[in-house]
DNA sequence: CACTTTCCGCACCGATCGTTCTCAAAAGAG
DNA sequence: CTCTTTTGAGAACGATCGGTGCGGAAAGTG
């Protein structure tokens, strides 16, 4: 054995998940990076591979993150319609360490249509939330404060692409009024 | 006066299009650029300006094409239900010349965040994509055949996040039948 | 202590980036 | 025809791109 690394490679990562969200992947620079993330060069390609597998990797990240957060915010509602306001909320809620919009959505219009390991992790990111909006629905119907007039797979569709738009609308800078105004047209769709 | 240009301009810069469409800002090379419209390099820039003037060349050229081609598809359709179904199918059909999904998304998640004409541009398209669907709504829920459950702004939001949606959702491969699906999910908020 | 193994700082690689220069050929105007 | 103007072709600009080779410093093991 020898000495241990000096840097947090989770931190690091992070940083550079932080950085490809906020820039793109073409846009993003490794110098940028080794900046951003406070590891020389040397240090992050011995650690995270070149550029695209730490892409790659900063996706993983990511992904472990948000769906760690969404699982937090379902769990933490009082029932699955306010579970589904809060999911749409925080889309739109400005984190101070994170850009607006998301990584994900990023990814499926720049790389993923080049790239089949993006391409796959992005699906997988969306079968997430659908699944677990699917399972909100199903819930709240059963309980009956859902409409059923809609069925569950149709409603989880259209939830899932109002996310997706509030995503899309954040990232060109939307204004607050005209944000929460998607999501209470979203939130209708459950009466 | 002197020669006149050897190359068309409008179709120099429609191929241009295509191709920021295609790879998106930051990946396409002026080098690219000039293979693919078939002019020589001087001439380019003589003709467009640099890099970033070419680009806003193109998303308005995208945007007059785009713009056209939704109002000849409202209206050849037989009623606003029809209308919608097409423009939600044209969305995720494969143009031979054309790439897969839409060049405002893409513009929205990669360069309008630091760009504000950018921005700009997509706010106007998605504005003028909303009027058209809240058009639509209107004279449908007035024809009856619409309906009135929840107000035409409301159907509107959540029609024009369906829509993103898809073109969120063909840009990374999504199969044929999950598009048909949405679409099917997006016509079943008129009933 | 000596030794081994890993890490990190610097310089540097060829390639490509966006952009501009020079210059001869070509095409209208007189 | 001559003159003017702009075209298109090629070379080249400095800067930056992603990625490496090398070597000394540092930390764990005996």
């Amino acid at each position: 054995m020898a000495r241990h690394k000096e840097f947090d490679p989770d931190a690091a990562l992070d940083r550079a998940m932080a950085l490809f969200w906020e820039q793109g992947y073409e846009k993003t620079s490794m110098q940028e990076l080794v900046e951003r993330m406070g590891v020389h060069k040397r240090s992050m390609y011995d650690t995270f591979g070149d550029k695209r597998s730490l892409y790659l990797k900063a996706l993983d990240r990511y992904g472990e993150k948000v769906e760690r957060l969404r699982r937090a915010t379902a769990d933490g509602a009082a029932d699955p319609r306010a579970a589904i306001r809060a999911l749409l909320t925080q889309a739109v809620a400005r984190a101070d360490a994170y850009p607006s919009g998301c990584l994900a959505v990023n990814c499926a219009t720049e790389t993923a249509p080049r790239d089949p390991d993006a391409a796959r992790w992005v699906e997988r990111i969306f079968a997430g939330e659908h699944a677990l909006l699917l399972e909100l629905v199903r819930r709240g119907q059963r309980d009956g404060e859902i409409t059923s007039r809609l069925d569950a797979r149709t409603l989880a569709d259209l939830l899932l692409n109002a996310w997706v738009g509030l995503r899309v609308q954040v990232r060109v800078g939307a204004s607050a009024e005209r944000l929460t105004s998607m999501i209470d047209s979203a939130l209708a769709l459950l009466d």
